[in-house]
DNA sequence: TAATGGTAGGGGAGGAAATTCCTCCCCTAC
DNA sequence: TAATGGTAGGGGAGGAAATTCCTCCCCTAC
């Protein structure tokens, strides 16, 4: 075809669609021969025709041009593109350079492209005088700089969410330190004078605020960091920065190493997931310099195992995993503060100063900087495709780089899917209280060792018949559960199962290591290593399954649910029918069994026996099934609702385990599970039946009196979406609040609520915000509270251990019942328990529970003295 | 360079639909 | 103004109340 006319034509077309610096020539054409990975294919592969080009759509305008101009002289003839890939992974892929290697450049010249925002640049024709460097190990990390800052914005007299059109930022501060955290250096620049803060190495006052960002600015250039560190930096800080600085026609509105004159608007979306649920992001280019946004990152989990909280703010985070809070200032006097005087701007730097500190610590609390090289490492993808982007990245760096090494090439897209596909299967429950023995045993990996052991992969993909390969006999192939063939690993071994097999090798490796790891550097490495290849091998899975994933075959993914079933099927029937014991459960990868007769250390011993027996009978490497724990004191609820005291091993001292329950979930109030938690301890750690009863009862009574403090009646959801079909309390109090206040609330933000008494007759009318509640002192609605949110998970918890009579009879309504009262959250009981009043206007004492209660409610200023004593305390207006 | 791992499943809220309950009313038996 | 027998009881109409069913929503298990 090369010396075809229309070739050339070819040529032409893609000449005429790209611009003049990516121009094609023949040079760039070159046939080669590869393998798709769609599907099995013979292994002789099939004639590709490669392109080099920086253009990233190139590969889709010859297809498509190829498909309509080629029609005729070729019948049936089309084409597809493969291979395209963004040019930094492809870079990675091609000279089997990942993120943070080091590399020896043999030839190389310097030069200054203007596209480029490096320190230095140099170039190096070809790839081959690019060599890793074997001597630095990856573990000598390179003097990276951190920078953690935070930003402070003036709002007008609404304190509506800042605009970048209309609220100038005042302040910013910051720290600078190494990747180990090791030096620090503080930075404060503001707009107008204020007294000194000490701790800072720089502190420089501004005319207004175009002075304040160019000299930050030039700052940043002159230190030049790599990371910027702050929370919601993503989201808000550095987007807002951006906007405004073009707003304000400042040429350098970039976050890049080397500053350009033009400006890249950030850009916002919403994304909507198959389960309906909204995502709001924001992006904004950066080159050269990575975003780690520690709020992001944190709920995310993109780098690390996700966090489940109440609440991702700084303050709220930073009391729960550092052990301190931010220092307390008020939103809404941050203008009159900053009008105000030395003294008040002051306290103003080391506010921001402050929460730039802590959300460093948070980096360094979680090992962020380590998992995220380990997870660039292990996934071949480069850091700020990790930092932003989905699981899915992972694994398609990761397989991209496998196919190239196994002479693959991966179709640049393939037929989308949105249809669900049937998961795991859950095991009915013989729901109950147990008081025998109940012993767990769980498959080891349980997906990724199916796709490993039935070789499920694109490459041995064979669809619902095999016949097209007349060779093939029925011995080479694997028919897996629902029907859909792949052909065994003695024909060709997939690459996908190569990828998932290397990755619990490699693991399984990082795990030695942790154990011979001397520093505690070394520790961290190793146990982020290992981490980021479980958390690698896990996302193979759902990467397969992906509602219009980049490489979507559900073919895989129900194979490999579909064999699940199947396995822990078996394992179930051999329990019942060869070992003669009750499986009373079991979810996806695991099975409960009642071991009746037996004690406490000879259910270890049958559940080992169990295991050992069928891993020899029926089950093949690498799938295993594994003792795992055993369960004394036991409360079946439902399906994935469950209570135990939990053992790991014979001497363990045992933990309560609860799943599912009101006291695993974050949308019930303090009152229920602190409550649940009295009481399962009472019942399953303490064995008192007695306890747990009065305990009950007691919190009924509380509540009927409003001895219970406002705070633990609190209920948070998150706000998943703009526009609800159906009512639901905390959207309704977001329009009321949008209304009253004009204060916007944004998808993704978790909306605390009490419900109160307030006439209105739905639940999703009574919501509302506990500061609103306790300044206007509305009643709280205790009804709702006994009815709606103990009532029935007492029930559940209860009535299977003590009959459904005797749960009306002694807790819920006991023979001496006192009169209910409302709760006024002003009352003594209310509220203003926590606080001391001290002469007329002024609030003091902080009490360890009020430190709690200003992270959900607004802040009372004055504690830390540190504030003008004339400023009103929130609670006083 | 627009972005995006999966399914199973409990339980609360709230509205629609189906069912039960209650009262009024008419008529007939006696 | 004038005119007017009673009680018991079935069954239909119509509306209120209680129940069931279904969908949305949130969050969890794995």
């Amino acid at each position: 075809m090369t010396s075809d006319k229309q070739y050339l034509a070819l040529i032409r077309y893609l000449n005429a669609n790209v611009s003049s610096s990516d121009l094609l020539d023949e040079d760039n054409f070159e046939i080669v021969r590869a393998k798709s990975i769609w599907g099995y294919s013979l292994d002789e592969g099939e004639n590709f025709l490669k392109v080099f080009t920086t253009k990233f759509n190139v590969a889709e305008m010859i297809g498509n041009y190829i498909n309509k101009n080629m029609q005729q002289t070729y019948k049936d003839f089309s084409v597809k593109p493969f291979g395209c890939l963004k040019s930094a992974t492809q870079f990675c892929i091609e000279t089997q350079i990942f993120g943070f290697d080091w590399i020896d450049v043999k030839e190389y010249y310097f030069s200054n492209f203007v596209n480029t925002r490096c320190d230095i640049n140099i170039v190096c024709d070809n790839t081959e005088d690019l060599e890793k460097n074997q001597t630095l190990s990856r573990n000598e990390i390179a003097p990276f700089k951190i920078m953690a800052f935070d930003i402070e914005v003036l709002t007008g007299e609404d304190n509506s969410f800042p605009v970048a059109t209309e609220n100038p930022i005042f302040l910013i501060a910051g720290v600078v330190t190494d990747i180990k955290f090791e030096s620090e250096e503080k930075f404060v620049f503001q707009v107008g004078t204020a007294e000194k803060v000490s701790s800072a190495r720089y502190q420089v006052f501004c005319e207004d605020e175009t002075e304040l960002l160019k000299s930050w600015f030039e700052y940043i250039k002159n230190t030049d960091p790599d990371i910027l560190v702050g929370h919601n930096i993503t989201g808000f800080d550095i987007p807002f920065i951006v906007e405004r600085m073009n707003f304000l026609n400042l040429s350098n509105g970039y976050f890049g190493k080397n500053f350009v004159n033009y400006y890249v608007a950030p850009r916002r979306y919403t994304t909507s997931r198959k389960n309906g649920i909204f995502k709001e992001t924001v992006r904004t280019r950066s080159d050269g310099v990575l975003q780690l946004d520690t709020c992001y990152v944190l709920k995310n989990g993109s780098i690390c195992y996700p966090l489940k909280e109440y609440k991702y703010s700084l303050n709220y985070l930073a009391k729960k995993y550092l052990g301190e809070g931010k220092i307390s200032v008020d939103y809404k006097y941050i203008p009159y503060m900053q009008k105000k005087d030395d003294h008040s701007r002051y306290v103003l730097a080391q506010y921001c100063l402050k929460d730039a500190e802590l959300s460093l610590k948070l980096v360094s609390k979680f090992k962020l900087i380590t998992s995220l090289i380990q997870l660039s490492i292990y996934t071949c993808a480069i850091p700020q495709t990790l930092l932003s982007s989905g699981q899915q990245e992972k694994t398609w760096s990761s397989i991209n780089n496998y196919a190239n090494s196994y002479g693959y090439l991966i179709p640049h897209s393939v037929p989308s899917t949105t249809e669900k596909y049937k998961g795991a299967m859950v095991v009915e429950p013989v729901t109950g209280y147990y008081t025998s023995n109940i012993g767990v045993a769980d498959f080891r990996s349980l997906y990724p060792s199916i796709i490993i052991r039935y070789n499920l992969c694109y490459s041995t993909y064979l669809g619902t018949s095999y016949s097209q390969f007349p060779f093939l006999t029925e011995k080479d192939i694997y028919k897996t559960p629902i029907g859909i063939y792949f052909v065994r690993q003695h024909i060709r071994k997939g690459i996908f199962p190569i990828l998932l097999e290397n990755l619990l090798k490699e693991r399984a490796k990082k795990k030695a290591e942790l154990k011979n790891a001397k520093t505690d550097f070394e520790k961290q490495l190793a146990n982020d290593g290992q981490l980021a290849c479980k958390l690698n091998a896990n996302a193979g899975y759902g990467f397969t399954g992906a509602d219009n994933g980049k490489m979507t075959l559900t073919a895989i993914s129900e194979s490999v649910t579909s064999y699940g079933k199947m396995l822990i099927s078996q394992a179930k029937k051999i329990v019942e029918e060869e070992f003669k014991y009750q499986v009373i459960y079991g979810d996806t990868d695991s099975i409960m069994i009642n071991f009746d007769n037996l004690g406490f250390n000879e259910s270890f011993d049958k559940l080992k026996e169990i295991c050992v027996y069928i891993n020899k009978t029926c089950f093949e490497e690498p799938v295993s099934l594994e003792p795992e724990k055993v369960y004394k004191n036991f409360l079946l609820q439902a399906k994935k609702h469950y209570i135990g005291f939990m053992f790991m091993f014979p001497g363990d001292k045992g933990k309560i385990d609860a799943k599912g329950m009101e006291l695993a979930r974050r949308d019930s109030c303090k009152l229920v599970t602190e409550t649940l938690k009295k009481i399962t301890n009472h019942l399953f750690f303490e064995n008192s039946l007695e306890m747990a009863i009065s305990c009950a009862k007691d919190v009924f009574e509380k509540l009927r009196m409003c001895e219970v403090p406002i705070y633990d009646l609190i209920i948070i959801r998150s706000l998943s979406k703009k526009k609800y079909t159906t009512p639901q309390p905390h959207s309704k109090l977001v329009e009321k609040l949008k209304k009253r206040t004009n204060e916007v609330k944004a998808v993704g933000e978790r909306i605390s609520y009490v419900i109160v008494n307030n006439g209105e007759s739905a639940i999703s009318d009574k919501a509302e915000d506990p500061l609103y509640a306790i300044k206007h002192n509305l009643p709280i609605d205790v009804d709702y509270y006994i009815n709606h949110q103990l009532k029935n998970p007492l029930e559940r918890l209860f009535v299977p251990i003590i009959g459904k009579e005797n749960f009306k009879k002694c807790i819920l309504y006991p023979q001496k019942m006192k009169k209910r009262k409302y709760i006024y959250p002003n009352s003594s009981n209310g509220i203003l328990k926590y606080f001391k009043l001290e002469g007329k206007n002024r609030i003091s004492a902080c009490s360890a529970k009020k430190i709690e209660l200003e992270e959900i409610l607004a802040q009372c200023k004055s504690c830390r003295g540190e504030i003008p004593p004339e400023l009103p305390c929130t609670e006083q207006e």
